[in-house]
DNA sequence: ACATGTTACGTTATAATATAACATAACAGA
DNA sequence: TCTGTTATGTTATATTATAACGTAACATGT
């Protein structure tokens, strides 16, 4: 499915599908140090190539990432997300028809649309 | 128009309506140390103000911040943007709908919609 | 087997972004 | 004048992210 992973990506990437909220690279950090992980560094790298390859997303207004949860995501550099301001859970949007969206309301500015980062906050079903 | 903007505000505010691009914080502190600001904590105050009566907003992903165009901008915590890969000036969009579709894309989800987040990454009209 | 390129790793240091904490000043309203 | 609120100045520190360096692991072509 993934490309094979390296120990230390494979490390990360648990890390966050064991978390369900978003984690900073430091609360990363500090939850894997105990698996051999000890520079800020490591995390980085390997969130790098998690994110090149779709494995996890970034939440921008958060500094905090989150592994993807869908088969062979195709969310490289866009990306949509609901947002839970009370339990701070993650919900993707993988509406194929956002980029539509977007790319024609940027065409209304002759903007030619290239990617997006959309972050929707609100109460989720379970806490409301 | 603006409440009573502080002297501090007035300056970080200028600085920001000068330029053509978003600044980040530390820009902002280096523009206008030749006015008295000495520390970061003085920039971030006045952005904080500034953000919250809605003559500044933040872009996220960028870590920056811009001075808003708009005459009393309704934009307080939600705001998109269109934003120039290539001269980084960023273009706020007003469109009133968005957030009607941000409302109706959230209750697919049964989530109930408070505030978004929109930064649309691309090509402006004037570098094409 | 060896040279080579590429990718990952480990480590130390540092940059860049943001906030905490504390003491003081300025000012409006009772 | 007292008091509460808001703004200020300042020092220190927390948080997030990269730079820079040397080494290791590994695939590939010869």
């Amino acid at each position: 499915m993934e490309p094979n992973l390296t120990n230390n990506q494979k490390i990360v990437l648990q890390a966050l599908e064991d978390s369900e909220q978003p984690l900073g690279a430091y609360s990363i950090l500090f939850n894997i140090e105990k698996k051999g992980i000890k520079s800020p560094q490591q995390v980085y790298r390997a969130l790098d190539k998690l994110i090149e390859i779709g494995a996890v997303h970034k939440i921008e207004s958060l500094n905090s990432y989150i592994a993807c949860k869908h088969k062979d995501c195709k969310a490289r550099e866009s990306t949509s997300f609901l947002i839970c301001q009370e339990c701070q859970k993650v919900y993707e949007v993988l509406e194929s028809d956002l980029s539509d969206k977007f790319i024609k309301l940027s065409q209304v500015s002759n903007f030619k649309y290239s990617t997006h980062n959309l972050e929707i906050f609100g109460i989720c079903e379970l806490c409301d």
